[in-house]
DNA sequence: ACAAAAGTGTTTCATATACACCCATGA
DNA sequence: TCATGGGTGTATATGAAACACTTTTGT
């Protein structure tokens, strides 16, 4: 099923004696993620426990094989929904982790991903899964992962950070409907500092990324907040120059 | 020696039945990389003969198998070697494209880099390499490349246009000392559109991006240019908020 | 009436843009 | 002396940052 027919005529494959299929076919394809969402104002990863004894206690990131017949990103999908009980969510590609010995079992090349989780999506419900993880704020991940999970969550953090502030990346940690203050809570949740209410706004609308849906949501004894939504699909970049 | 040992005990790996090596090991793992170039005030990418019958006449990207003890970096480097003679240059992770059905011969996931090589790195001379390739102007690129390989270019045109944006990229495309004018063609030459003279030196010298070298360089019969070169080491982020 | 969160404007400062002429050199 | 590319400044407009009070609701 899986086993194709490798010549060695391609360009990106020449040699100059043929090499054996074993050859060829040395590594093992792996996708690790790296799953953020909001909660209680803070930002949070999911962190899974690991089973190698060489790892004994730590946890690391959730991932697992690549399939013949999927490609990475559908393997991100499916792990995610395997140890997580997690769906939907939004899946980007981070890097590729690919050192010769980040893996103590053999040569595992590691297509990283960020998954960035709507509060009602982040739920971790095993059912017909075994849910091993738990969500754990950004700041309060133990400083050893398994593997060089350490390394992937910290490119995953910087490139969050970054994408925040030229992209629209931040809707895909929101629910659909939101109010400005909850939209202002996630940056700062995600950039790890506070910014000016007023500012805030300012930029915000003046940039037409979100228009008023109409509704309002009243919360307790105060003022009922505007709900906004994203005004166009997708992730949109934001022009800075 | 890269029969490695892989147990299905890791987070990465879990799966109800276990798998064997054979299926485990299933895919190629190959590397791709999209050099550029300046040349003639324009931008120019490396294209390469491709042999594959299916690709008649085609070009493609350089690129090869990544073997079991280097890393996707490395393997990068070493068939820009074998495929152009091209030795130094600048190396950054692009993308990896896993695509079920993106290699005609079977499964083969590729880890695409960017390369930026500087005019004196970038002669083609192939001396113990066969050199098969050639420069090409980013906007003479036949329009159909081998396999996935238009794909892989856009996204790396789209990434370094993003990048000479907010990072100092730009250098590894320079010798180490240049005029600014020739920094602007450079800029203009990546984004495709020209910059206003003073205006981007006033922004370039306000950065303080480069330093004066205090030597100068004089081009036919005009005024000498001032040779500059980058303040500091490495690719630099500019903060842009 | 009060507590709690929502909402709103102005001033100041820095950076972006648009734009045209003089300078140093070799031929 | 002329042709060639190198080098410079100012005025205007736009966006960023700092900063505090009023509004609407539930209790």
């Amino acid at each position: 099923m899986y086993s194709v027919s490798i010549t060695v005529t391609h360009t990106s494959m020449s040699s100059h004696k043929a090499p054996k299929e074993d050859e060829l076919r040395f590594a093992v394809l792996a996708s690790d993620t790296v799953a953020f969402r909001l909660h209680n104002n803070g930002l949070e990863v999911l962190l899974i426990k690991v089973e190698n004894p060489v790892f004994k206690n730590m946890e690391g990131l959730p991932g697992g094989l690549i399939k013949p017949t999927e490609t990475a990103e559908q393997a991100a999908v499916r792990h995610l929904t395997l140890k997580g009980g997690l769906s939907g969510g939004y899946l980007e590609q981070l890097y590729t982790f690919s050192d010769v010995d980040r893996d103590t079992r053999g040569r595992v090349v590691s297509v990283a991903h960020i998954a960035l989780f709507e509060p009602d999506e982040a739920r971790l419900e095993g059912r017909e899964a075994q849910v091993v993880g738990r969500w754990c704020p950004v700041n309060s991940v133990p400083k050893k992962l398994a593997y060089d999970h350490d390394i992937i969550l910290k490119t995953a953090l910087a490139r969050l950070r970054a994408r925040i502030e030229y992209t629209t990346i931040v809707r895909h940690l929101l629910p659909k409907e939101f109010t400005l203050t909850e939209l202002q809570i996630a940056y700062e949740s995600v950039l790890g500092h506070e910014l000016d209410k007023r500012n805030f706004r300012k930029k915000i609308l003046g940039l037409e990324l979100v228009a008023e849906t109409g509704r309002t949501r009243t919360q307790g004894a105060s003022r009922p907040a505007a709900l906004y939504k994203f005004a166009r699909p997708g992730v949109q970049t934001i022009e800075i120059l």
